[in-house]
DNA sequence: TTGCGTGCAAAGGTTTTGCATGGCA
DNA sequence: TGCCATGCAAAACCTTTGCACGCAA
C-alpha cells in the first residue's frame, strides 16, 4: 500500500485530527507552511488522492471552479452511513448533519430508483436557518 | 436587465432549445463554432451567468476541476419543483428524475432541519441502475 | 537494488478580468 | 450621448504530469 515517509505519516496525522471537518489542499498546504514544514502541492494532491482511494478520506466538490474538499471517515463510521453534507449558498458554511429520514429517502432511491446515492460526495445545496 | 444583442438572442434561443438537458460553456461555444458564428468564452461566461441570475438557467457542479453545467428553467415549472439530478460515479451519466418521496424529504428538511434544500443546484453523486 | 515518494517546473483546463472597441437605447 | 456588450489577451486558480533525485523496504 505504499511507503511510509515523513511527510505521509505527517499528513496522516493531520487528517485524522480533522476528524468530523473538511479542508482543501491549500488548508493543508497553509497548515505545514505554518510551521516551517513546506510539502509541494503535488505530493499534497497524490497523497490525498491515495487516501481517497483507500477509504480513509472522503472527497467531494462544494463549487465550481472552487478547490476540493477532503473530509476523514476512516474510524468514523457513522460519517459513513449517516452524514451529509449541506452547503449554505448565503453564508457559505458546510453543515453536517444526520437524518434518519434522509436514512429511509436513500433506501427508497436504490430500491424504486435504481439509484444508490453516495452520501460522502454528495453535497445538498440550499439555505440554512440562520440565513433563512 | 440589460440590452438585447445579436449574441445574447442566439444564445437565449440556443438554452431553450436544449430545455430538459444540461450543457456546459463548451458545448455552446462549439455548437456556434460549428455554424460559423463564433462567441468568445468571456461572453458566453458573462450571458449565462446573467441568465443564471436572472432564474432562467440553473448552474451546478458536477466534478471539481471539470466544468460547470448549466440548464434552461426558465419556462420549466416541473423543473424548478420536481426534479432532481443524479450523477453515475460509474458511467458518468447525468439522470433527471422526479420524484414525490423527494418532494416529502425537502419540507422534512425545512420544517424539522431549517434547511431549504435547493434542488437546482444540487447533484446527488452516486451509482445507477445500469451500473450496479 | 527496486520501486515508490518528492519537489520543481511546466502544462492543461476552466473561469475571471482589464481594456479598448462596437452596438443598443 | 451614455451605457452595456463584446473580443482579445492576459491573468488567476486548481489540478495533473514529466522528470530527476531521494528515500523506504
Amino acid at each position: 500500500m505504499g511507503y511510509k515517509t515523513k511527510h505521509s505519516a505527517e499528513i496522516n496525522e493531520y487528517v485524522k485530527a480533522t476528524s468530523g471537518k473538511h479542508f482543501t489542499v491549500s488548508d493543508v498546504s497553509e497548515h505545514f507552511r505554518s510551521r516551517g514544514s513546506n510539502i509541494s502541492a503535488a505530493t499534497l494532491y497524490r497523497q490525498l488522492d491515495k487516501l481517497t482511494s483507500d477509504g480513509v478520506l472522503a472527497k467531494y466538490t462544494v463549487d465550481s471552479a472552487g478547490s476540493a474538499c477532503y473530509e476523514y471517515i476512516g474510524a468514523d463510521e457513522c460519517c459513513r452511513e449517516n452524514c451529509y453534507h449541506f452547503k449554505c449558498s448565503s453564508c457559505g458554511r458546510l453543515i453536517h448533519l444526520e437524518c434518519e429520514e434522509l436514512n429511509s429517502m436513500l433506501k427508497h432511491l436504490e430500491d424504486e430508483h435504481g439509484f444508490r446515492l453516495d452520501p460522502i460526495r454528495t453535497v445538498f445545496y440550499g439555505i440554512c436557518k440562520d440565513c433563512s
